[in-house]
DNA sequence: GTCTATAATTGGATAGAC
DNA sequence: GTCTATCCAATTATAGAC
């Protein structure tokens, strides 16, 4: 087994013609979350059975249980691995160095690529928050709060340096990300992302932070 | 019974003091959509069971399937109240005169209006889609299509008379609703929904569409 | 870690009396 | 139109061998 691989040897081409182990790198598990992801994409995630996530990934619905101690658990693992993902590689880009209207330019254009990128994944995890218990959704609840703060908060940050017009930081941050996030529900392949991350971009900064509301 | 009532005298109080009858009017019929719309809304249609609506109207599971022939004819019916009461009601202000810009920003208060109004309605219509038959979901989506389109074309008839930037009338048309629609999610009691409309008219109307994207 | 077999429960839907 | 009683299928999860 040559270059590095899942569990199974299951890889997934890159556009550069390397490859990389189907799943996120994280095995066995990865895996199982990635086929669930697009079943639940696809169905929903109460139609989706635990047979048909264990036939995806070539084993039996029993075994299922050797990674993940209940259904709930994959689909946390879908909702966590998305809020966090998105909170800890953009956050940074809201505390670099720039203007408040170049660090949220940053933000809206990383925000739609991963989720373009893990598109399925995105839209489950927006879409099935009734299927988490209460303390996961709470918790997925409490990341995304924290996200929808920051974005609030370069808002205001560029009011106050006179670069947006927007006179309720809040509400114009909840329509922005609202506006982006709509974005899981209709993307398909083979759409321009760059281009779209260039509209959505200027919808945001030269369009609603603009309209002096 | 002396004020015009429900099947079972359950009445609703409006803000003026009258009252009509719970369920918009379509008997037991409708409040059995009502109250399934808000545990749809609450736990997700999955989790509801038939015994929980039924309970909540005051009768026994299997009496509601002498108004419904299954439980996805009553997500059916949620969909498709909500769908074509959009259609029906909104369709003519943008067939009405007036500026495209006017037209438009009619539609854009009237849709936030009865998004605030039939709230639990309108999210579940939007997040449980695949609670539907194929068939129905047809449906749905070809009404969901068609106002788009109008919205688009509306969005086109502005760029033309030189009221709106936008070059792409059908991007602009999905980042417009997808905001819109995106307050189902979070919009709570107590909100001011005219100062609502209002913001959202502006983020639409001076904001996105003035990007010159 | 995966398998076969099965437990345990749930929940949509039906039958037939009233 | 509503009830009680029940069926039947589906599905999550477990037990225990390999």
């Amino acid at each position: 087994m040559s270059p590095k691989s899942g569990d199974d040897g299951t890889v997934v081409s890159l556009s550069d013609g390397r490859t990389r182990p189907r799943g996120g790198g994280e095995g066995r598990r990865g895996e199982i979350v990635s086929a669930a992801a697009d079943f639940f994409a696809e169905h929903g995630y109460h139609t989706v059975g635990m047979r048909e996530i264990a036939e995806a990934v070539g084993i039996r619905g029993a075994s299922l249980y050797n990674h993940f101690s209940s259904k709930e658990e994959i689909m946390y693992a879908i909702a966590l691995r998305m809020t966090r993902e998105l909170q800890d590689q953009h956050m940074p880009l809201l505390d670099a160095a720039g203007t408040p209207r170049e660090r949220l330019a940053n933000l809206i254009r990383a925000h739609i690529l991963s989720l373009a990128e893990h598109q399925t994944e995105h839209l489950v995890s927006l879409r099935e928050q009734t299927a988490l218990t209460p303390e996961h959704l709470a918790e997925i609840t409490d990341i995304r709060k924290y996200y929808q703060r920051r974005v609030r908060d370069v808002i205001a940050a560029g009011v106050a340096a006179g670069e947006f017009h927007a006179v309720n930081p809040h509400q114009a941050a909840v329509a922005v990300l609202d506006m982006m996030n709509g974005i899981s529900w209709w993307l398909h392949d083979g759409e321009d992302v760059e281009a779209l991350a260039d509209t959505y971009t200027a919808y945001a900064l030269d369009g609603v932070l603009q309209s002096g509301s």
